[in-house]
Parts: structure tokens; C-alpha cells; sequence
DNA sequence: ATAAAAAATGAATAACCATTCATTCGGTTG
DNA sequence: CAACCGAATGAATGGTTATTCATTTTTTAT
């Protein structure tokens, strides 16, 4: 691996610390997903940003601590993007839902290196506590609201039987499951594919919102 | 971690190599569950298994191939599994699809130690050929033989407009995303719970089959 | 322009860890 | 019982890697 900057050619020193540190989360990141987590190197990391071995401690003391910056990292751009959309009152409840589906499988959030730290941190969390806080913590912000979501749409629409909590769960499976499927490609899925997948899933709950249209699997 | 041997305490030498091989993966799980991939250090293997430093090359050469086979291991319990219900004449298509739900969320399957051991591997597939080699060999024979269930269950139902092919992804999908929340239990689902939602699921399929019944997410 | 402060460097250090192999152990065979 | 042989041991080795910090570079303040 040559050494590639990650963001632009000039590094001035005077980049607010919060530059310096994103550029450092987004090296981490890079990283993991070319070496894994286990094989990630402060030596990688470091070089993958074009900066000097030190760099990592003057801005995050130790490599756990940068381990989990870019835990909070992409846990934070996945939450705020979704908050905005559960925020925007221009949006009906049915469009809440569907756009909180095309963020889910967005460019931004199906880009393999991240989906491939994802799973890299889940596989950690039952033996490191920080990054099993930090999960919880996001997981239950985003049920909470996209429960919201589903009962407001069930009264909306005169579904006597859902249980929204769980289309909630059941979607939130069914979305993570898919990620899987993104990250290791075995099908070869594309997120459009998947979202069309996540769709037809709620289709089946809220037959009068979302049209159950052929979800084909065929490749476009 | 005190060592604790995995298996018997009477390890006779002449224990067949075999046997002695399964031990040092068990103990790997172990490992991978409580101090993660990357914390999973020989040493730490070896101390698990209650035996000394050099037993892993001697029995495997090297880590890697011991993670190698740790990753075949786990795969193969999950396939094996499930291709011992595809193979039993005595079930009918509905009851092999109902074991294949009840094995996907049985003790053995959604013991934490293995989850973490899955979800670790998975995040390195990117980054190990050999990884993703081994997860899309499991995951194309898993699939065939599910989408064939899908196909016959829809010809006896006479379901004209089921994909059997997205239903296999979508049900797929479903179980890895619960397998995260047993993995996590952000909100302390348990297997069983996790099995009625991916029979919920397979309902708004089949839904002459899968009774509808209220799959509540309550505690019972 | 100069001094002071801040940021960055990277060689040196110390800790860690996979692997090796000379030695020990235990079961088997004759 | 003795000799043999594969299995197991664990101290020693050497390579790797996170972290440190004296020095250099750049920015900011005066």
C-alpha cells in the first residue's frame, strides 16, 4: 500500500485540530477495511493519512482511543442523518419511512469500507464494553424513533394488527442482514437491489403506503 | 482469566489428533468471544485449553491457519446443520423450512461465544480472501437449498406472486440482523423471541402455511 | 522581524507476541 | 521391562508494534 492522502495535498498545520482528527478517523477506517481490524497498525493508519508516526498520539493519545473515535464516528454520521430526516416536518410520516430507507442503503452509508467496520466493532462488542455502549446507545435512539414512525403510520392508515415495536425490530434485522449481504457480496447485491429488498418487507406490513411492487432480484 | 481446560480434565496424549484440534478451536472461540479478534493472542489460546505455548503450530503451523479453521469449524457446524433437515425424507417441505428457523435460533447457533465469532470474521472478509472464500461457500449452499424449500412451498400453496429467490435473501437477511441483536441485546431479545419474528416474517409469505399468529415482542 | 507557542516529526524504546526447537513426558511394542 | 516414538512442553528468539520525546517546522503574537 502506497502512501495515498486521504484528503487533500495540502496539510497545512494550521487545519483546526478537528480537521486533523476527522482525517485520521477516515485513514482509520480506510485501513480497517484493507487490513481488517486486527491488522490495522498505527504505521498504517498514519501512513494512509500521509502523516508521521506520532501523529496518532498528539491527537488521540492511544490507538483504543482512536479505535473508538471511529466507532462514535460513523455511529454519528448514521444517527444524525437519520435524526434529520425523523426531524424534517416537511416530510409525512410515509416519507419519513421511505427516506429513512434510502439513507439506510445511500452510497454514504453502503460504502463497504464503513459497513466493513461496522461488522469489525459488532464482532468486538461482547469483550469490549466501550464499544458495546456506544451500539446500544445508537440502536436505541433510531428504534425509538423509527417505532414512532411505524405506530403513527398504523393509525394513519387503519392497520389494526401491527405491532409497530416489532416491524421496528424486524426491519432493523432485515436492514443489518442486508448490509451483510453488501459487505460480502456473495450474490453480488447492489444497495439499490436492497433497498428495493427493505421495501418490499414493509410493503407487506403497510400494503396501502407502500406499493408491494415486483422487488425482482434480477440485476438492473 | 484463570485457565480453565475447555473440554475434559483428563487430556490423555494419545487423545486422537482430531479431538485435540477441536479442543484448540473451542478454546479459539472462546478467545475470539472474551477478548475479541484482534485481542486473542496465542498464549491466551493455549491457556484456555489448559495446555502450553507450542500446541498450536504443532497443530495447526500457524495462527492464521488455526483462524482459518476456526472459521471452517463454525461454518460447517451451520451448514451441516442445516443440511441434515434439507436431507430428512421424513419432513415435509413446511416442516423443513419450520426446523430450518428452529435450528437457525437454537442453543447450539446463537450461543454469544460463536455470534462473536461470526461477526468478527465477517468484518474481516474484506480484507482476507480466504475469509470471504470460505463465508461465500456457506452462504451459496445455504441459499440454493433454501430457495429450492421456497419454490416447492410456493407451488403446493399456489402462491402466484412469491419470488422464492428475495424471499430466500430477505429471510437470510432477517436472521443474520437478529443474530446482531442477540449479539449486542441492545434490548435483550432472546433466541425464542428471535425465532417468532423470522416466523412472523415467513407469514406475510405464506401466509396459508405460517399462521399470523401475534408474534409479540413481550417478555414471556 | 522576532519571539513564543503549537504542531508535527521520526528515531529510539520498551512491550508484546508468534514461532522455534531442544528437552521431557507418556504410551506402546516387543 | 526397556527401548522407542510421537505428543507436548515452555524458555529462548526474533520480528513487530504502540508509545515516547527531543528536535524540527510552522504559525501566531508582539
Amino acid at each position: 500500500m502506497e502512501a495515498v492522502k486521504t484528503k487533500s495535498s495540502d496539510t497545512p498545520r494550521s487545519m483546526p485540530k478537528q480537521a486533523r482528527r476527522k482525517q485520521l478517523i477516515e485513514a482509520t477506517i480506510k485501513c480497517i477495511a484493507e487490513k481488517g481490524l486486527s491488522g490495522t497498525t498505527m504505521a498504517d493508519v498514519t501512513q494512509q493519512a500521509g502523516l508521521s508516526m506520532g501523529i496518532v498520539n498528539l491527537h488521540f493519545e492511544t490507538k483504543e482511543k482512536l479505535l473508538i473515535e471511529t466507532l462514535r464516528f460513523i455511529s454519528t454520521e448514521y444517527t444524525s442523518g437519520l435524526t434529520k430526516i425523523f426531524n424534517n416536518e416537511k416530510l409525512s410520516t410515509e416519507e419519513k419511512i421511505t427516506s429513512h430507507v434510502s439513507f439506510d442503503f445511500s452510497r454514504k452509508i453502503t460504502d463497504r469500507n464503513k459497513l466493513a467496520v461496522w461488522f469489525a466493532f459488532w464482532g468486538e462488542t461482547k469483550s469490549r464494553p466501550t464499544y458495546l455502549s456506544i451500539c446500544a446507545d445508537y440502536i436505541n435512539e433510531i428504534a425509538t424513533n423509527l417505532t414512532k414512525l411505524f405506530a403513527e403510520l398504523k393509525d394513519e392508515g387503519n392497520y389494526t394488527s401491527i405491532d409497530p415495536e416489532l416491524v421496528c425490530v424486524c426491519y432493523t434485522a432485515l436492514s443489518d442482514g442486508l448490509w451483510l449481504d453488501l459487505l460480502v457480496t456473495p450474490r453480488g447485491l447492489k444497495p439499490d437491489q436492497a433497498q428495493r429488498i427493505a421495501m418490499h418487507y414493509l410493503g407487506t406490513q403497510f400494503y396501502n403506503h407502500f406499493s408491494a411492487e415486483k422487488s425482482s432480484l434480477r440485476r438492473n
